[in-house]
This record gives C-alpha cells, structure tokens and sequence, in this order.
DNA sequence: TGATGACTCTATGCATGCAAATTTAGGGGG
DNA sequence: CCCCCTAAATTTGCATGCATAGAGTCATCA
C-alpha cells in the first residue's frame, strides 16, 4: 500500500509526472547540492523532457518543500539539516496526536473502530522480521495512520497532513539496521505496536488528551528508531532520504 | 504590516504574479461556484493574461488549497463548509500551541522575550475602537504572532504553517461587526490580550504545556469571535472570505 | 591590487501553435 | 422513454521561438 500511495500529478503518463518522478528521485539521491541552482535547460538534456513540463514539476517541487524558489527567477535545491528532521517529526507526531484526540472526541459508534482493529491484528500476526514482512508491516502501519486520519473526520487536518508529509522525513519509511541492531529494531516496533493498542483503547473511552499525547510520543518514537539507525551507520546509509541532510 | 505580507510570487511584477492576485480576489469574492470547472481559455479573457502565467497561477492556486486538480487535467473550484472553517481554526491552534510550546522549551534567555513583550504593549496601548486603531492592532497582532513562531526556532513548524495559512480562515484577519457587538467584540480583544500576556509569562516561566494550551485556547477565541460576528449578519457580510463558504 | 563599468551570454518569463484527450451534444436503436 | 454510440467542439498538455532580465567576465581606471 505504502508503495502505491501516488501524490498528485505524479503518474507516469504525463510529461510532467515522468518529470516530477525523475526530479524527486534525483533530489533524494543527492544528485544536487544544497544551494545548487537547478536549471531547466540542462535538466531538458537530462530528463529528456521540454522546458515546459520541467517548470511546472519545479513548481510542484517547490510547493512540496523540495526546493526553494529564488527572487530573481528559478529554483534552487533546498538545504536541510538533521534538526529539520527532528523538527518534521515533531510536527507530525502534533497533527497525527490532535488527529487522535478529534477521533476520540468524534467517535460515535466502537464499531468505528473496527478498522484501526484489523490493522493492530495484522500487524500483530507478523511474527518475524524479514525484507518482505518489514515491508508488508509498514504497508499495514500507513494504513494505521491514514485510518487514524480518517476517523478525525477533518478534511482541513488531512489535507494539513498531506501538505507536510510531502516531505519524506515524517513518514516512517524504511531504515536499514545493521545486524546487531536489529534486536533493538525489533523491540521499538513491539513499543509501537503497544502504542497503536493504547491510541485504540484511549479513543473507544474517549480519552481524547491520553490519545493525543500518546500519538505523540508514537511520533517520537521514529525519531528514537532513526537515532538507532544512524547509531553505527552514516545516514546516507540507512534512510532513503539521507543524501538530503547535508551540515 | 498585515497588509504588505506578499505571498511567493504574487508580486504585481510578473504576468503569473498579476493572474495569482486577481484570481485569489475572483475566488474570495465568490465569482466561482463551489465545484466550477475553471477553464483556461475564459480566464484568457477576463483576466487579459496569456495561458502559460494562467496555468501556473492556477497551479498555484491548488497547492494553496483554493481548487482541486482534476483527474482528466483543470482545476475546479473547491467547496468549503463552515465546519472546514472551525476545523482550520483548530489545527492553527494547534500548530501556534507548538510554537508556544516549542518557544518555552528552548528559550535560552529572557531577554528573547523584548520582541512579544513590545507588540502586547503597543497593542494595550491602543485604548479605543476605531476603523484604523481596529487595523494597526491586527497588525500588531498578526506580527506577535509571526515573533512567537520565529521563537520557536525551528524552520519546519514556520513552514507547516505558512502552508496552512494560505487559506485564508485560520488569521484572524478582518471581521465586520453590527454596532451592538461593538461592545462584546472589544471584550474578546481584551481577553485576547490577556492571553498573549499568559503566553508571555507562560514562556518565561518555560511552562511549556501551560503556553501550549493558552495558544490553543487563544485560536479558539477567533473562532468566538466570528461566531459573535455571525450571530446577526450573513457570513458574506461579516468575512473576507464569506463567499467561499456554501452548505 | 581592488573596484567599477560595460558587454556578452545564458536562463527564465511569456506567447502561441499543434495534437491528443475529454466532454458534450445529437441522433439512432432498443 | 431511455440508453448508447458517434461525432464535433472545446480544453488541456506540450513544444518551441522570442524578448528581457540577470549573471558572469574582462578590461580599464583609481
């Protein structure tokens, strides 16, 4: 699911999208200084797209965070920092907390419930970690949070999340450990999952408060796993954002 | 202050800068139906800019969250309820909460604080309600609460933020009120005041959470405050961005 | 040697033509 | 009377040419 989660204008069957695409992927692969000024003519050469298409994915990039446009015309490649991270994680763990507090504050009917239910279950019959059940455990973990979302009722606060999460940082993603760290690894996603269990309890009693703040520290924790990660690696290594964070 | 806050690339300089504006004043004035296809060709002509800045404009326009791309390629017009107006509300407060919150965290001295302390005071000092007092205070206002972000330190929440405050519903902005609100509208002034005062000490006392709620609390305030505007009038009459809002 | 000026060259902003796709209107068939 | 299919017209997506503004460079002068 994760991997088929397609942000606007980014299928491949326009000009545009290729372009969006390509350029998203080269950004995250460093293939650009921070401060480097990316200009349309030579990226026609290298996308093999015209003038026109290339502009608008600037644009979308720039709305998306990617890039920063400059007074005097075009886009400069953005610099961030690990603080940025930190700081990215902080306010989703805010709007995911207050997206749990509007659940429990919105919340009719437990069957409602039901979904984030099915999700927690699911997760919870992956009994051990691989490349393919890691992978299938973030898909069922995105559907956790976009049910989560969805029970806050809140169109505005979805759309809030959209615009911020289109910076990779956020999202959980995917790390890579080392294998004597993986026992750790293992250890934070059973804390998450007894997160997710406690968000689900706090809001059938409509502990609106106790939802949010554990959807905080829920957030916090992908900072501590990132932390982990970056332990005895070099970040370039174990996100696929690294390349981004440069000083 | 208010007033010369320019959005990115909405300077009259430039033929996209020109569409963007007058496109925003067509929207907030309600020349759109919620759900109208805006076409290309027929902004041609009432706007007398060529398609390219068009296009852009209206791209523009999306990412600021005013339209909706199309699947097939456009952009309609995007429908609003009041509900989404008190939801914006709530996620600004809960955004200028971190700020507060973030601020009280990692003051590193009181000295930090001169800038908010300066904008409450020149604000008190405004004794009575006339059309430009009513204007240099949301000014003042508008700027203790860009100093209160800049002392949180942290570039990510800035930028969630002025994402979310493209729309126009989350600022305070201008109200219009019958002369007998004249009297409760001052009142909820004053009580604002009293909480950007509470927020100060809160601040200085780094008591996070306490600064946290009050900024909460604060954003709720607008929100009674533009239900005290509706109570007698149409939304359209009392709001800048009255015509946005149907159903 | 440093600064300032002019000149060149490049990059961007904009306009417009063309083709493909989508929407819409109309007619025919069930 | 309703549905579907076809065809035309509108609309968007894209490419490209042109003009202007900006960046870079070199030379001259203080």
């Amino acid at each position: 699911m994760s991997q088929e989660i397609q942000k606007a204008g980014s299928d491949d069957s326009s000009q545009k999208g290729r372009a969006l695409v390509l350029l998203r992927e080269m950004l995250l692969r460093g293939d650009f200084q921070p401060g480097e000024r990316l200009s349309e003519l030579s990226l026609v050469a290298r996308l093999q797209v015209s003038r026109t298409p290339i502009r608008l994915a600037l644009e979308t990039l720039a709305h998306e965070g990617f890039l920063e446009a400059s007074a005097s015309g075009g886009f400069f490649a953005r610099k961030f920092t690990i603080e940025d991270v930190w700081d990215a994680i902080e306010v989703r763990g805010v709007l995911e907390g207050t997206a749990a507090r509007l659940a429990a504050e919105r919340l009719v009917d437990g069957s409602e419930l039901d979904g984030l239910r099915q999700f927690y279950a699911e997760m919870t019959s992956i009994s051990e970690l691989t490349l393919v059940t890691l992978s299938r455990f973030l898909e069922l973990n995105d559907g956790f949070h976009a049910e989560l979302l969805r029970l806050a009722n809140s169109p505005m606060l979805s759309w809030t999340v959209e615009r911020v999460t289109s910076l990779p940082f956020g999202a959980p993603g995917s790390l890579v450990f080392t294998h004597s760290q993986l026992p750790a690894a293992v250890t934070m996603l059973k804390i998450g999952q007894d997160q997710h269990q406690s968000i689900i309890e706090a809001i059938r009693n409509r502990q609106g408060t106790r939802a949010e703040n554990i959807a905080r520290e829920h957030a916090r924790l992908s900072r501590r796993t990132i932390e982990l990660a970056l332990s005895d690696t070099l970040i370039q290594n174990c996100t696929p954002w690294g390349a981004l964070i440069r000083a």
